[in-house]
DNA sequence: GTTGTGGATTAGTGTCGACTAAATCTCCTG
DNA sequence: CAGGAGATTTAGTCGACACTAATCCACAAC
């Protein structure tokens, strides 16, 4: 709970004492809805912090009161902990349960991408309908073809099959100061024309840039690619989407 | 209707006058179960008979009643014609919305098992949930990987992308005379334990062979594999499964 | 402290697709 | 041609998930 419930828990009015979950084994299967409600808490709660039924919303393209029908409901399969009126956050089942639905998505979008000529702008949406239909054997047999990859072709990490994943410390484009030389390692964005302009453009993750300059009050970001040296103008939303790690100098 | 309405068509009691169904151009996202129905209705009323509601039923374990309910549906989309109390036949639309499911789920078939090393007898059921799910374009990337195959793992037809399959004219081992020459096409049962069976006994499509004995009423059909010249025994049930078509002696 | 506002929840519906129980129809049989 | 068996449909529910409208809570601002 942490975040959650520090002050204000007896807003609560003590509620009918949180039936137990039954310490579900493994696999329950979990209706496409849950698997996504799952995600889109797991993404929004991401670095300790809270999911608001608003965002949930947002994300999921729901009304609010679906949202919270919901949340009602995940909470008494156990997957996740609420405080009505703050938010949610996943419990440790609900998060494995996430981690297993965005490793399916991830894996997929590789291997589409790899094995079937999809460009990596149109693997989004066709993975995120198979995500809830593939098996975890399919998964895994694809993740054997594909050499266990680390990464989806926009550089998020890809959840282990025993619900691992590896949480890298990057730094927005837009954040880093001029001078950094940088590796880009994540697109943090699934918008096709921006995908594909950064395709065209040999923003892909793997590249080495060094920020060559910056306009103040949040003006372009100019940066020059390794090797050919070339330079390159990134604007602001772009460049906020652009993950990197430092790099030795 | 052929069929369907010869007789006893008064038993509609001149129903609130068939809706029109607006001519859909081409792909109105039909659900999950939808694309079920249309399937068995396929599969049952395949050779110009009709589907009946028990059978239906029957084939997707769900009760008499919602399949009755169902039906109604279909029927006021436009993607089926029925008689109550008779049964039901696809439309043309209701034809090609079914092809388009069993091409997707053939395709699936050929590809899990050629390039995820899936053995046939494991494929039936991963299909059966991502053909509602798989884009037609990936399909289609997957049949181009497949250098468009004709025909799935089990040597059944896979439907064109635009609706047509081919009919072939087989006869079933259990009803071929002795002394036939066949070549073995289709094997007609998911059963995964019949399935791992045949395929350790080399009876896959393709197989040649001849029927060398038969024992009388409904017993056991011994056949004679090529080129190995080797003998096998084959018991009804299995040999009511396997579909061939006669060779050129 | 009261209060206003925006976010959250409850209340009440609707749709899809399943179910059981109870009619109803078809068609075979005596 | 009357009955009856079995298949089919109707009637009435239910659960999962969505919605709108109305109410409720939290928190910041006075």
């Amino acid at each position: 709970m942490t975040a959650l419930a520090d002050r204000r828990r007896h807003a609560t009015r003590s509620r009918t004492a949180a039936r137990r979950a039954p310490a579900r084994p493994s696999l329950p299967a979990l209706s496409r809805s849950v698997e996504d409600y799952l995600k889109a808490v797991y993404h929004l709660s991401d670095h300790g912090g809270v999911a608001t039924t608003k965002d949930i919303a947002l994300k999921l393209m729901v009304a609010a009161p679906s949202v919270s029908m919901m949340l009602k409901r995940l909470s008494a399969l156990g997957l996740v902990k609420r405080v009505p009126y703050q938010g949610a956050q996943l419990t440790r089942e609900g998060r494995q349960a996430a981690l297993r639905t965005i490793r399916r998505h991830r894996v997929l979008e590789l291997y589409l991408t790899r094995h079937l000529g999809f460009a990596w702008d149109t693997v989004h949406d066709e993975a995120e309908r198979l995500e809830h239909a593939v098996s975890d054997l399919l998964i895994d047999r694809m993740a054997t073809a594909l050499d266990n990859p680390r990464y989806d072709p926009h550089g998020d990490p890809i959840p282990t099959a025993d619900g691992r994943i590896e949480s890298a410390d990057l730094v927005s484009l837009a954040a880093a100061p001029v001078g950094s030389e940088l590796e880009l390692r994540q697109v943090t964005t699934q918008d096709p024309e921006r995908l594909r302009f950064l395709a065209d453009h040999g923003l892909v993750p793997g590249l080495q840039l060094t920020v060559a300059d910056r306009q103040p009050f949040g003006g372009p970001t100019t940066v020059r690619l390794r090797p050919a040296g070339t330079r390159q103008i990134v604007g602001m939303e772009l460049a906020q989407v652009l993950q990197c790690r430092t790099r030795a100098k």
